[in-house]
DNA sequence: TTCATTTACATACTATAGTTGATAAACTCA
DNA sequence: TGAGTTTATCAACTATAGTATGTAAATGAA
């Protein structure tokens, strides 16, 4: 199982639905936008403290950014 | 709200709960017993990644790690 | 189609995650 | 109490998380 993915696919779906830019979420979370979009692609391997981060940008608990999904039955 | 802190005491107390000591957890996790004990002391930032592999050896969920405790409403 | 906005990619750099070796301190149990 | 085991601490090191800058590529709406 790759939390890298995981992680990704929990951002990316989320930030869409709360309908955020990189760019916000970035600055919300004081993180660089290049930095979320190599997150959401599912290419860096973030810390916990960074979940935190971007997870409060989102206004979402971060358990949702660790929850595992339909790909992950795979 | 401190993540290194509570996965530090998630950890701790599920390692104890599960009856396995640091450098039984180290060894199935390819992780070092020193890291462990930092960990656990909340004295660390593990990547997502380290959290999922520690969950492995814990035989526990990822979630488990970073689930919100008693002392995290404080 | 065009243009403004958003996301992805590349590179070089700093900060820190995680390792290794050594060992002190704490703990447990007979 | 003493010995063996477990946990904590320290320092130096390698690997990688996350940054900053620049910009190409993709996207969406008019």
């Amino acid at each position: 199982m790759d939390m890298r993915k995981l992680v990704g696919r929990n951002f990316a779906r989320l930030r869409r639905e709360k309908g955020l830019t990189q760019e916000e979420i970035a600055a919300s979370a004081d993180i660089s936008q290049q930095y979320v979009s190599g997150l959401e692609r599912g290419g860096r391997n973030p810390t916990v403290q960074s979940l935190y981060k971007i997870a409060q940008a989102l206004g979402v608990s971060h358990m949702e950014l660790v929850r595992p999904d339909r790909e992950d039955e795979r």
